[in-house]
RNA sequence: GCCUCCUUAGCUCAGUCGGCAGAGCGCUUCCAUGGUAAGGAAGAGGUCGUGGGUUCGAUUCCCACAGGAGGCUCCA
C-alpha cells in the first residue's frame, strides 16, 4: 500500500501508510501521544481520530489538557448528559448545548406536569442524570460520525421541535453543521436499545453535531459534575418559551475538576457580599427594598477616601464642580429623551403639583441646565462638569446582585462639552486621565472595546460626525497602547464609545469607565455656543464616567484585595494592642501620636489574651498591628505586626508614624 | 420580569419523617493581665422571612408575597 506523507506543527514530515487515521498518526509519533490523543486538527479542521488522513495533510494532535481538547471533552460530556436526560424522561427534548467557559450546559424542554405547566428540573434530578451519565460511560459508546440529507434528518428528529428548526436554518447552532441540505449527526449505540426511542431509526441517542468528539463514552469523559439548573428563553429571546438549562464542568483529569471546584470556593470566599458583612462595611436591609445598600461606618470612611480622592484628582485634572437634585420634572426627561428611550429603566413618577416628578436615572439633562445657564462662548470650551451624581434606575429584580447591580448608586460622572476641534485632544487626554487614576487604585492591567455605529437608520449624527469621533476614540487608544476589541455596531444611538475594562487579582474582567460621544442630546436640549464666527453653534458632549458606579468600584476593589484593603483605603489602618491594662495609657499616647498624621488607628484593651487580639486583627485585614508592652513604654517603642510581613520589635513610635503616614500619602498623590 | 433553589440567634450554620428550638463565633458580666493567630466561668439573645390555608396541633405540608443565590433576558 502506498505511503502518504503528512506535515506536522513543527513543519517536520511523516510518511504513513495509505488509510492511517488522525489516531493512528499519533501512535505512530508515541505511545504517550497516542494516550492523550482527543482529537486531531487537518488542514486547520478539527477531526475525530478515526478520520482518515490524504497526502498532504497538515495534521496538529490534541491533547486532552489542551485548551481545543478541554473543549472537545466537555462537548463530549454534553451529549452524554443530553443522552441521560432523555432516556430517564421520556417525551423531553433537547434544543441546544456548547461547551462553554470551565464546562458545558444542554437545554431541554420537558413534557408538561400534571397541571399543564411546562417541566421542569428539580435538584434532585442532577444527580439521577449523573448517575445514568456515568453508566453511558461505563458502556463506552461509540461517537459515531454521519451525514444525513436534510429531508431524513427531518424524520430521525421528528419528535424534536428545536432541531427541526436548526435543520431549517430557523435557529442558530453554534454546534452543528446544516449546509446545503446535509446534516452533520453523532450518534451514541447504546448498549441495549432504548424502550421507545425519540429518534426514527435508531434504537438510541443521535445528535446534531458538527463533531469532533472523543472516540467514546468511556475516553476522557470521567470528571466532570453536573452544578445547576436554570432558565433560559430558546433563542435567547424573551418572547419565546422558557427552556430548562442544566449546567455542568468537565476536567481532563480528577485532579483537574477538583482543582475547578477548589477555585470556586476560594473565589466565594473573596464574595464582596460576604466579605462587606464580614467586615461591617455595609448591609443590604430588606426592610429598604432590593437593590439598596446602607453603608456603615467603616464602609463609609473607605468610601469617603476613595470620593475625596476621586473630587480632589478632578479639581485638578481642571473639572468644574456642579451639584444637581436627585429629582426632576418630567418635562425635563421629555426634553432630554429619557422618558422615549428608557422610561422602562426608570422608577415610576410621583404626582406633584406642577406635574409628574422622577427620580433621575443620569445626570445628564442637569449637568446640561447647567450648561444653558447662560449663553456660552467657544473661549470658556471645554467645559467640564463633574458630580458625584446619585442616580435610581429601576432594575429588574432578577439583574440585581449584591453591589455590582444595584437600584441606587453614585457615579463619579462627567459631562465635557467642547467644540469639534477640540474633541480630539479632549479625548486622548481624558483617557490618559481615566487610567491614571485606576492605577492610583491599584489595577494595572486593562483592556478596551471601541463600540462603533449600530445600524445607521437607528441613530442620529452625520456619516462625517462619527467617523471624526470613532477615529479620536480610536487614536486615543492607540496613543495609550491600550489593547481593544472594536464592537462593530455596538455603540449606542447617539454616538460611539469606549469602555474601558481592568483585570482583577484572580483574572476576572470588570468594565469600569465609559467615554461616549452625544450627538443627540446637546441638539435636543438646544445646548449652544457662540463661536468665534459669532454665530450659534451645538457643542460636542462627551459623558464619561471613571470608577463607574461609586458602589460597583467599591465591590469590583473589595474583591480584587480579597478585602485586605491599602493602607491608604483600610478603614483602620493600625491597631493598638497594650499587652497589660498597665501598659492602657502609652496605648493611648500611641494613638494620638499616629492620629495626629492624621492616620486611621484604635486600641483594643487587655481584657482578652494577647494571641487572640492579634488573631482577630488579622481577620479584620487591618494593614498595621501594634504591641505595646514594657519595653516599649520604657523607650517610646511599638512592636510591628504587619500585615503579611514579619514582626519588627522596638521601632521607634515616631519612626513608625512617619513611615506609615508617608506610604499613605505616596499612594494618594498624582502619579 | 422569567426558571430552579434558598430564608432558623448579630454572623456562619445544625435540626424537627407535623408535638413547647440547637452549636460555634459574636455580645454582656465575673475571674484571669497573658510580648505576637482562640484563657476560664456564667448569662442575655429566636412568633424558625411575612401573610393566608390544611391540621387537634405548622418552624416543618400547601398557596401568595418579600428578600436572597445561580442562570436567562436586560444593563441608557
Amino acid at each position: 500500500m502506498a505511503d502518504i506523507t503528512i506535515t506536522l506543527p513543527d513543519g517536520s514530515q511523516r510518511s504513513v501508510p495509505a488509510g492511517t487515521t488522525v489516531g493512528g498518526l499519533a501512535a505512530s509519533i508515541g505511545r504517550g501521544l497516542a494516550k492523550a490523543a482527543v482529537i486531531g486538527v487537518v488542514d486547520g479542521t478539527e477531526r475525530d481520530l478515526n478520520w482518515e488522513l490524504r497526502d498532504g495533510d497538515e495534521v496538529e494532535i490534541v491533547t486532552a489538557t489542551s485548551e481545543r481538547g478541554l473543549y472537545t471533552i466537555r462537548h463530549s460530556t454534553t451529549h452524554v448528559m443530553a443522552q441521560a436526560v432523555l432516556e430517564l424522561f421520556p417525551g423531553a427534548t433537547f434544543a441546544i448545548g456548547p461547551p462553554v467557559e470551565d464546562g458545558f450546559y444542554y437545554d431541554f424542554a420537558l413534557p408538561p406536569g400534571p397541571d399543564g405547566a411546562p417541566g421542569t428540573f428539580v435538584p434532585e434530578d442532577l444527580d439521577r442524570i449523573e448517575d445514568r451519565m456515568r453508566e453511558i460511560l461505563s458502556e463506552a459508546q461509540p461517537f459515531v460520525r454521519d451525514e444525513l440529507s436534510s429531508d431524513v434528518a427531518r424524520e430521525v428528529f421528528a419528535k424534536h421541535r428545536y432541531k427541526l428548526e436548526i435543520i431549517d436554518g430557523q435557529a442558530d447552532d453554534p454546534m452543528s453543521a446544516t449546509a446545503t441540505g446535509l446534516v452533520r449527526t453523532y450518534e451514541n449505540p447504546p448498549a441495549k436499545a432504548w424502550a421507545d426511542p425519540p429518534f426514527e431509526g435508531y434504537p438510541g441517542f443521535i445528535d446534531l453535531c458538527r463533531g469532533p468528539h472523543v472516540p467514546d463514552t468511556k475516553s476522557f469523559l470521567g470528571h466532570f459534575k453536573l452544578m445547576r439548573v436554570a432558565g433560559a428563553y430558546w433563542r435567547g429571546d424573551e418572547k419565546n418559551e422558557m427552556l430548562q438549562r442544566i449546567y455542568g464542568t468537565a476536567w481532563a483529569s480528577k485532579a483537574d475538576l477538583e482543582e475547578h471546584l477548589h477555585r470556586l470556593e476560594e473565589a466565594a470566599k473573596r464574595d464582596h457580599r460576604r466579605l462587606a458583612t464580614e467586615l461591617d462595611l455595609l448591609s443590604f436591609p430588606e426592610q429598604l427594598g432590593g437593590g439598596l445598600a446602607v453603608w456603615h461606618p467603616k464602609g463609609g470612611i473607605v468610601r469617603k477616601t476613595m470620593e475625596d480622592y476621586s473630587r480632589r484628582r478632578h479639581l485638578e485634572g481642571g473639572y468644574d464642580f456642579v451639584y444637581t437634585p436627585n429629582l426632576a420634572n418630567g418635562k425635563l426627561f421629555e426634553a432630554s429623551g429619557h422618558l422615549g428611550f428608557y422610561k422602562d429603566g426608570m422608577y415610576p413618577p410621583m404626582e406633584m403639583d406642577n406635574g409628574e416628578y422622577y427620580p433621575k436615572p443620569m445626570n445628564c439633562p442637569m449637568h446640561n441646565l447647567v450648561f444653558d445657564s447662560r449663553q456660552r462662548s467657544y473661549r470658556e470650551l471645554p467645559l467640564r462638569f463633574f458630580e458625584l451624581g446619585t442616580v435610581y434606575r429601576y432594575e429588574k429584580s432578577g439583574t440585581l446582585h449584591g453591589l455590582m447591580r444595584i437600584r441606587g448608586f453614585t457615579q463619579d460622572d462627567s459631562h465635557i462639552y467642547c467644540t469639534p476641534e477640540q474633541a480630539h485632544d479632549e479625548i486622548r487626554s481624558l483617557l490618559g486621565f481615566v487610567l491614571s487614576v485606576l492605577r492610583a487604585f491599584g489595577f494595572d492591567d486593562f483592556d478596551a472595546n471601541l463600540s462603533t455605529r449600530p445600524a445607521k437608520a437607528e441613530t442620529v449624527g452625520t456619516d462625517e460626525g462619527w467617523a471624526a469621533a470613532t477615529e479620536s476614540l480610536r487614536a486615543a487608544l492607540e496613543a495609550e497602547g491600550l489593547p481593544y476589541e472594536v464592537d462593530e455596531g455596538g455603540g449606542a444611538f447617539y454616538g460611539p464609545k469606549i469602555d474601558v475594562k481592568v483585570r482583577d487579582a484572580i483574572g476576572r474582567s470588570w468594565q469600569l469607565s465609559t467615554i461616549q460621544y452625544d450627538f443627540n442630546m446637546a441638539e435636543r436640549m438646544g445646548l449652544s455656543y457662540i463661536g468665534e464666527d459669532g454665530g450659534r453653534h451645538t457643542p460636542v458632549m462627551i459623558h464619561r464616567a471613571l470608577l463607574g458606579s461609586i458602589e460597583r468600584f467599591f465591590g469590583v476593589l473589595l474583591e480584587h484585595y480579597a478585602g485586605a484593603f491599602p493602607t491608604w483605603l483600610a478603614p483602620v489602618q493600625v491597631r493598638v494592642l497594650p499587652v497589660r491594662d498597665d501598659h492602657a495609657a502609652y496605648a493611648a499616647e500611641v494613638v494620638g501620636e499616629l492620629e495626629g498624621r492624621g492616620l486611621r488607628v484604635d486600641v483594643v484593651d487587655a481584657s482578652e489574651k494577647l494571641g487572640n487580639r492579634i488573631r482577630k486583627a488579622k481577620g479584620e485585614k487591618i494593614p498595621y498591628v501594634l504591641v505595646v508592652g514594657d519595653a516599649d513604654v520604657e523607650a517610646r517603642t511599638v512592636g510591628v505586626n504587619p500585615r503579611g510581613g514579619e514582626v519588627d520589635r522596638d521601632v521607634p513610635l515616631d519612626a513608625f508614624g512617619q513611615r506609615v503616614a508617608d506610604e499613605v500619602l505616596a499612594q494618594t498623590s498624582v502619579s
